[in-house]
DNA sequence: GCACGACATGAGAGCGCTCTCACCGTCTTT
DNA sequence: AAAGACGGTGAGAGCGCTCTCATGTCGTGC
């Protein structure tokens, strides 16, 4: 198939010294003499050795590779950049560190079976999850296969509770939405509705107490809560719904925050329907900067962004770092859950 | 970190048979008594035993696995879905042939060079590239590395040429840009417009051949040529060019046929600005039928589509039946390249 | 009834690497 | 000047698996 590969053997040979010593300047093991270090390396170079991994893998019993499992990627992997995005932070940060990744793509509950007896086999080192449901089976899975594992997005309780140490990297959806509702107060609205994503999510769920929080003690109108599951259709139907409650333009929200910025697209459809003028008769704030949603939308879309790639970076970072191949900060704190900041970007549509 | 793996040596002490035996059972080799199969698959189970892979690999020189490689992602991963379809039926298939999936994304010059280390390393058993433009590196080095390699996206000559038996996946781009022009003068436009893609890649160049297929002798105007470089940015400067190249309403373009969907919204908000009415005035047809720009848009978008999950299916499956792991059609014709059918979606913009 | 082939099984070598441990020469210490 | 410490190097034992080959055990044909 592919050509000849040298051995660690045929090296020593070359350089005239023992396997042991080639294999410690390729791996960088200290404690050989500069010059013979050189000589190994020239050899190295000249017969284009590359080491075999398995063979490596084999005693060491490491992989050098993570599994980035991917639950349903069918409900956001289409509309939303936001996995891949996130993949290239998670991949960059891998790749510096020698370590592979193995991309799982989980579709139905066959593969979770699947997957559960990959991990468990020893063919990784560690996992990125991303599950997207409190009721989501991964974190047991994770938990089962004694793998180190860190979560993209805070994992609903039921999987946090088996695993008091779980790590994971989210942004502040919380804050994020306080920021989007209180720019809505200043900007003078007084009936802010929301329209929530499916609630089982943590993000969609967060997004929801930070509205609540930015509204503080004046509790909110149940008339101006509805709920949307995080596409363009729910967020349509939601923003339908939130008009039709409301008998006339006084009861009429002023200004909508949405869970996600698919949802603002829908909503903001619906008000053009309407005949309704944004942001004059009701203001519309999205959250993620989806950048197709919300700057090529009419009118562009104030909403929150998130540093996603950044995210996808910290998250692989963070296994590393509890894989013991962390770089610099080795015997610093321990690695834990990181929460990046969210901020506001004001566009057209408030 | 992982629990006790227990080896083949146990399960065959465990079985009472030899290792050799318990080897034959679990990799499902002829010649095995039913009796005995039975009896290893029960100690098989009841140890909880799986295989190792690195020792496996180690031995039979296969990895078992195959790099996906993705060049430049920032162009076209974000806004664009692509990827991640296409990788959603590259992980089924895969997956279905118990095949690992190792994803590397290219973003600098310097990881070309570690792309081709690990390739030539014989870490995987094969490729599937994503190389977009055609002085791309890619199609020479997967070539250097000997590794069977199937592209996606009919590859630009520079690399066909010295790997006469490529393989790759495309969708027939030419004859969707056919039916695009073909259907703007089915609607009775006479000066149709082309915003192009970067011409230095096969998809950009075989549907702008599509368009001056459709317009057949009559030579086209070259002031209804414009260059674009698949973004929204650029088809809005490309739409403004066209526009202000024409003196008068009468000279103007009366369609524009955009290389694909990101431009043709640019084309819409150029258009817009202009005060100038779609269809009414100038019709648009994109190409890609990507959600966000095509369906949420307004007017939503005339496009072409393509199954893209479907080209990813097709991607692994010519891998692994070159591969020798082809399902079924193990000796039937030799892997060929695919070219799969697009299709015109009509919508609001023609 | 005996040689032979067909089939099932086991013994054992070895894939390429890492890592422990023994060795050796050089330097320090008493 | 002898004894120890130490850093550099090599020898060799495996890691868990596959696969060839030898061995054993039948069934078949003459």
């Amino acid at each position: 198939m592919h050509g000849d590969h040298p051995t660690l053997e045929a090296v020593a040979a070359h350089a005239g010294v023992s396997r042991a010593t080639v294999s410690r300047v390729v791996n960088g093991t200290a404690g050989v003499r500069p010059e013979l270090r050189e000589r190994v390396k020239a050899s190295v170079a000249a017969l284009g050795y590359v080491p075999n991994i398995a063979a490596r893998n084999l005693v060491t019993r490491r992989t050098g590779a993570v599994a980035v499992v991917i639950a349903e990627p069918e409900t956001r992997v289409f509309a939303d950049p936001f996995f891949a995005r996130q993949l290239r932070g998670i991949s960059r940060t891998l790749a510096a560190h020698d370590t592979q990744l193995l991309l799982m793509l989980l579709e139905q509950r066959a593969d979770y079976e699947r997957i559960g007896r990959y991990l468990t086999g020893g063919h990784v080192d560690g996992t990125l999850m991303f599950s997207l449901h409190n009721d989501d089976p991964l974190p047991a899975i994770a938990a089962a296969s004694g793998l180190p594992t860190v979560f993209g997005g805070r994992p609903g309780w039921s999987g946090a509770e088996r695993q008091p140490d779980i790590l994971y990297v989210d942004t502040d959806n919380r804050d994020g939405a306080r920021q989007a509702v209180r720019h809505l107060l200043e900007r003078g609205r007084k009936r802010i509705a929301v329209i929530t994503g499916p609630l089982d999510q943590t993000s969609a769920s967060d997004r929801l107490d930070g509205y609540l929080d930015a509204l503080g003690a004046e509790a909110p109108d149940p008339g101006l809560h509805a709920h949307g599951d995080f596409t363009v259709e729910g967020g349509a139907q939601a923003m339908a719904w939130l008009l039709d409650r409301s008998p006339g333009p006084a009861a009429r929200p002023d200004a909508v925050f949405a869970g996600n910025d698919l949802m603002a697209t829908g909503a903001l459809r619906t008000l053009r329907d309407r005949g309704l003028r944004v942001p004059d008769d009701v203001a519309v704030v999205g959250y993620d900067d989806l950048e197709p949603a919300a700057t090529w939308s009419e009118p562009s879309l104030t909403t929150v962004r998130q540093d996603v790639e950044r995210m996808g970076e910290l998250m692989a970072g963070l296994l590393l770092q509890r894989l013991g191949r962390g770089g610099a900060s080795e015997d610093d704190a321990p690695p834990a859950p990181v929460v990046t900041p969210a901020r506001l970007v004001v566009r057209g549509s408030s």
